[in-house]
DNA sequence: GTCTAAAATATGACCAGTCGTCTATATTGT
DNA sequence: ACAATATAGACGACTGGTCATATTTTAGAC
């Protein structure tokens, strides 16, 4: 069918263009460069998303599923340790950061955010969704690691798995700024052995 | 002085542009912007910038040194101990976001950073060596908390002193998201009295 | 299966506006 | 009158976005 073509077509474009983006900044990427990447002439951008803005809000939508699955999946995985649950994400992260990013770019949604968030209301709006949504399984799993005695039960879930989150954020941001991941490796030590246990 | 005037002016086009910046990006700023800003015709920006990047650089030195005169300052003043320094250096900060900015921009040095640092080597090292010398005094500051017995003598200080900033960066990020100081408050909470203590 | 006409889609030249930058001219101070 | 500085606006390149045209797909007639 043509649809499927065209939903394909359309697909390469959100990918490629959201990791130029993903590098670039939302100012800092043009529309003819993101259709120039994906080998698709310039009027079919129109015919896939609506508006720059648009096309921004579905690759932030992108982005945020893929990473939302693997996180749930082992965020939720009975098998492991609550604790262990976490250290393996930390780990995951990491690992991609370092390995795949070669320390560079940091989070797409962060950078949106940084870029973003002050300037364009509905942007800003889904940015924040994402990000509050995003802690959901982390605090399922917290609460889980308080309850088996793995987690210092001090804390007020909320706001640890909260500061857990900016934390991180504020590392990768660290972490393209060097284009080195020591900052990762410090945030992995501090937040499991000084702050959790 | 026709020398006094320029210079006064050079620095009214760095102060209002930096604001600018601050809100809305790098690659978010015109220089048609700025100068309408400073009342100042384009044409003069040139004469007191050579470019835009170098703009950009004078005006991360320019932010930075403000920031770093009080922070030094307050980190090394010897009549308060060095917990009650910390403590003030994160309420101030806290003060300065709430209450002057709204909640908005976030840190100046850490929005070029996520915008720039990847794609400039010319400001990312710039920026490196601002987060990095940054950190200078903190560093002496926690020693001397170390020594006293008012922070917990488990940390290497330099791992320590620059998760406390990332950390930082990272809170303040996510103030910008939610328009809410409440990152800020939790950070507060959990550096002081569940890390350092 | 072939032909054809209508419907759907793909395309890039084009729009008005803005970008960062530079230079020819006007203004100023001596 | 001369040197130094300030300024307006022109420059080519690019921006996000549109649209008339070209191409392809589809559906019905034979």
């Amino acid at each position: 069918m043509r649809r499927a073509k065209t939903e394909e077509k359309r697909l390469e474009v959100l990918e490629k263009g959201t990791e130029i983006m993903w590098e670039k900044g939302y100012n800092g990427t043009g529309i003819q460069e993101i259709v120039n990447a994906a080998g698709v002439p310039k009027g079919s951008f129109y015919a896939y998303f609506s508006s720059k803005e648009d096309f921004v809000m579905e690759a932030i939508n992108h982005y945020d599923a893929i990473n939302r699955k693997w996180e749930f999946d082992l965020l939720s995985d009975q098998s492991i340790s609550p604790f262990e649950r976490i250290r393996t994400m930390i780990q995951k992260r990491k690992y991609f950061i370092k390995e795949k990013l070669n320390c560079k770019r940091g989070c797409f949604v962060s950078n949106m955010c940084e870029e973003l968030a002050d300037v364009n209301e509905k942007l800003g709006q889904l940015i924040r969704n994402k990000i509050e949504n995003g802690l959901i399984p982390l605090k399922k799993c917290l609460q889980e690691g308080v309850e088996k005695g793995e987690i210092r039960n001090v804390f007020d879930i909320d706001e640890l798995a909260n500061f857990i989150d900016n934390s991180w954020r504020g590392a990768i941001m660290r972490v393209k700024a060097d284009q080195s991941p020591k900052a990762m490796d410090i945030y992995e030590k501090f937040i499991l052995e000084y702050l959790l246990k």
